[in-house]
DNA sequence: CGAACTTTTACGTAGCGTGATAGTAC
DNA sequence: GGTACTATCACGCTACGTAAAAGTTC
């Protein structure tokens, strides 16, 4: 299999001075390059685009992507890992559901708030650590 | 009620850069500056951080966090309209999980996916629109 | 009076977007 | 040989981070 860069583009819906992007920070490397400097994809690159996007989503920098790929080459291990922050990710935003719905009541009262229940969701990577669901 | 720059990047959990930040494009302006140039924010201006930061984490710029404050500047509903942005959120990361899910299990059998399987979750804008649950 | 706080200015960073120019595939 | 595709600059943008210099508060 050996796609071009608009076919990739197109299937995985980014811009292809995404993946041109990506193959200058050497991320997500071509399977083959042409002697004109065409970049071709092969299936292996498929997955691992797939498993970067994933951690875009999760909000995780390219530098540290490229870094969990060098520590982590296994795409079992990978999507693993991806599955539980995704899930983190979700009850992380079902707090902030539940803070918005707290501030809502509080409106309706119109009763003031206390600062902590205010910007519940909102802690430091550290207090995010000490915390217990 | 009257906290300084400090006060309020404690209570939440935003750097002084940021205050300073949102200031200078009038997306958060104090209500009240000293002589010095101080800025002091008050109870409002809480409020309207919550609300700042609530769109934020919806993955909202800046620019357009301020035009939505312009066209609906009541609370009820900012907070009923983040309220079902957050809840759609969460079903875009339950659609993650499941296409992670469903990679681990090619992954495991050693079989192929399809490009529209494995990339599902990362739809275009007019795409997700088209989209039924 | 000193220690802590605050201001503004300036330059740096990430992750591309947006042309522009020029070569390439078929 | 024309049309679509592609590569490589180069500059622009967002949302601040990170000092640095200088005034302010108590």
């Amino acid at each position: 299999m050996k796609v071009t860069v608009k076919e990739l583009s197109h299937i995985a819906n980014v811009t292809i001075k995404t993946l041109y992007h990506y193959h200058k920070i050497s991320l997500l490397v071509p399977k083959e390059i042409s002697e004109a400097g065409y970049r071709y994809y092969g299936a292996d690159e498929l997955k691992r685009l797939q498993e970067i996007l994933f951690y875009k989503e999760l909000d995780i920098p390219l530098s540290e992507i490229k870094r969990l790929f060098d520590e982590d080459a296994d795409r079992t291990g990978t999507l693993e890992k991806q599955k539980k922050l995704f899930e983190k990710k979700i009850k992380k935003y079902q707090r902030f559901v539940q803070t918005v719905n707290t501030s809502l009541e509080y409106t309706r009262k119109g009763e003031n708030m206390d600062h902590k229940v205010m910007f519940k969701g909102f802690e430091t990577a550290d207090e995010w650590r000490a915390l217990r669901f």
